[in-house]
DNA sequence: CCCGGCACTCTCTCAGTGAGAGTGCCAACT
DNA sequence: AGTTGGCACTCTCACTGAGAGAGTGCCGGG
């Protein structure tokens, strides 16, 4: 693909502003009208038709105002767009709601997730910490009744999990602390994921083979860790209704199809993987999500960690006309906010 | 109110029940054609518009069919209507989604509203226990930093509660281990919304005031119960979506405020509570909820609980227009299944 | 290479029309 | 007195055609 000359860069950003302004298709007499662009509409007409050839843009039918491709979009994000500041009242808004009350994790993370959506206006928005990668803190085994036991997993900053097994084996409480005692100290500061292997290293070593109760506990530590389904909350999705102040979503079928995608979470977290995989900071557009439901969507994600080590993503679900120097920069900032935040643990 | 003559019932359950198959205004003629009145349209006429004079039936505009007013509905509710029977199938159905898995109560109070969003084919739903009826099993402090405890809570059926609260004069773990055994053997037992006050009674009586360490533990335990926030998940909330393939909610606006409405959980709450008080089961139709965003839904509840205390309510919204003979029916059966699960607890 | 002008196309809106459904009323029938 | 068929009237809905508005492509002149 050539690059497009410098007529053809200014039209394109032109017309890729104008519609996530308005909505609207954008013509060239109306393009010349509202931007300084300093040449005739006859003019734009021809840049409109090159860039329309290239697949920058299209038509919906025949006379009709152009707008951007997903490649419009794509080339705009990666070559034209300028970085979009955040105003300092915007970052002391989205400071204030997200690090401010007492910081359980979930709640900063929530409140990050509902203020994005605030601040965005308009669009849906996740943040997912992979609570694999946290560190093991604490477990408890709580006997809900004789052969079913309630494990109770806290991780890292605080975050807890629980669920519970079948156990025919256990009858006692105290049993059950013990077992609990002696996990804590055997798992301590290990990240979750890899709580599991240590736990099978340690059945097939030999002081477990002589200790009934360490075996037992191996045994429920494994039982409670083996489920697929991954642990704990992984997915804070704010204010899903901005999205219908939108006016692509006035169609009610359209909407469903992108709550539907919403109701699924593992979609929405594949592609957040995908896109924190990438880069620290990824824009997905439109059809390059690869999932139908979501194509006339965008998402603009970032890694946030502590300590150079990433924890998470947050990100940014919208149409794909959404304001993206505006989004990004808000993406960007409320990474830091969680960055910081971790800091301080 | 006076009673109505058996033709104005017949026509009235008439138009109720067509009304709810066919979402559309019913007429007259129509109503002769598909039901068997053995009467000509022209009597239906008048009992129609008696009907409508008389507050049962009304009409968007001249000269068009007529349908049922929240009026209409109660009426049919509570005159009308034949029981629905719930088929065998459809129970085999309820009961294999319902208490089939490994049964933590969370996890059935889940299968359940989606269970009940399913089968009402498109209603949204909704399952209130309430947290603070249920009985103290155990608490575990963990410290996440200096100064900074999480305090986690078990339930009677093993429902998890969490949060974090600040205690700058703890410093060790195995103090805050000592502190929760305590307090594990003071409130065995006790219903929730009894234990804070077992605690304050507990810090003025003598052994509290030597006792730096009980003191402590009860200053936590109070702490952790301080909160007006109710403590856990108290509102299970089934497939919304559902909602949007009912003709009522194609426009985007309407849809929107049920939604929202959704959203602010305290509604809801309220709305099933209120119902609850009055009758093990409760219809509240349209306007009736007198929350104005509902206006055009009903609510059809019901109480379940264990060895005669109510637990919890289960209840399905959805449009005033529903099919009410076989919502109850669906409801109650619900409400029968985890009467049955706390059973066996 | 740029630009103004021109003919053409496509959508959107609006008014007008006719079909369809429903009503209310009235006079006649049982 | 209650029921019925007939009749005139009303209201919505779907369709049609005209006209405005916006936009395009192309062409010839600067």
């Amino acid at each position: 693909m050539a690059e497009l000359n410098t007529r053809q860069e200014r039209v394109l950003g032109s017309v890729v502003e104008e519609f996530i302004q308005t909505a609207e298709l954008v013509g060239s007499r109306n393009l010349t009208r509202r931007r300084e662009l300093g040449v005739s509409p006859a003019t734009v007409r021809t840049a409109m038709a090159d860039l329309e050839e290239r697949g920058y843009l299209d038509q919906p039918h025949t006379s009709a105002g152009r707008r951007p491709t997903d490649r419009g979009y794509r080339y705009y994000v990666d070559h034209l767009m300028a970085e979009g500041a955040v105003s300092a009242g915007e970052r002391r808004r989205l400071r204030q709601q997200i690090v401010s009350g007492d910081g359980d994790l979930d709640a900063v993370l929530d409140f990050a997730s509902k203020a994005l959506s605030a601040a965005c206006q308009q669009v849906g928005i996740v943040v997912t910490p992979s609570f694999q990668s946290r560190v093991f803190r604490h477990i408890d085994f709580v006997l809900l009744r004789p052969g079913r036991v309630l494990v109770i997993l806290v991780a890292g900053s605080g975050v807890v999990d629980h669920r519970s097994v079948d156990a025919p084996e256990v009858a006692r409480q105290a049993e059950l602390d013990r077992m609990a005692a002696y996990l804590d100290e055997l798992l301590e500061g290990l990240p979750l994921g890899a709580v599991r292997g240590r736990i099978l290293e340690e059945m097939v070593g030999e002081k477990a083979l002589y200790d009934r109760l360490l075996f037992d506990a191996l045994h429920l530590g494994s039982l409670a860790l083996a489920d697929d389904r991954p642990l704990g909350e992984e997915l804070y999705v704010g204010d899903r209704l901005r999205l219908l102040d939108q006016p692509e979503f006035t169609d009610v079928a359209q909407m469903k199809t992108v709550f539907e995608a919403f109701e699924k979470k593992g979609l929405i977290l594949t592609l957040l993987d995908r896109a924190a995989e990438a880069e620290p900071r990824h824009v997905l557009i439109g059809g390059e999500s690869c999932v139908p439901d979501l194509c006339n969507c965008s998402v603009v994600s970032r890694k946030y960690g502590r300590g150079g080590r990433t924890v998470g993503t947050v990100g940014v679900l919208g149409p794909t006309r959404m304001d993206y120097p505006r989004v990004i920069g808000l993406v960007d900032y409320t990474a830091r906010l969680i960055d910081e935040y971790l800091e301080t643990l």
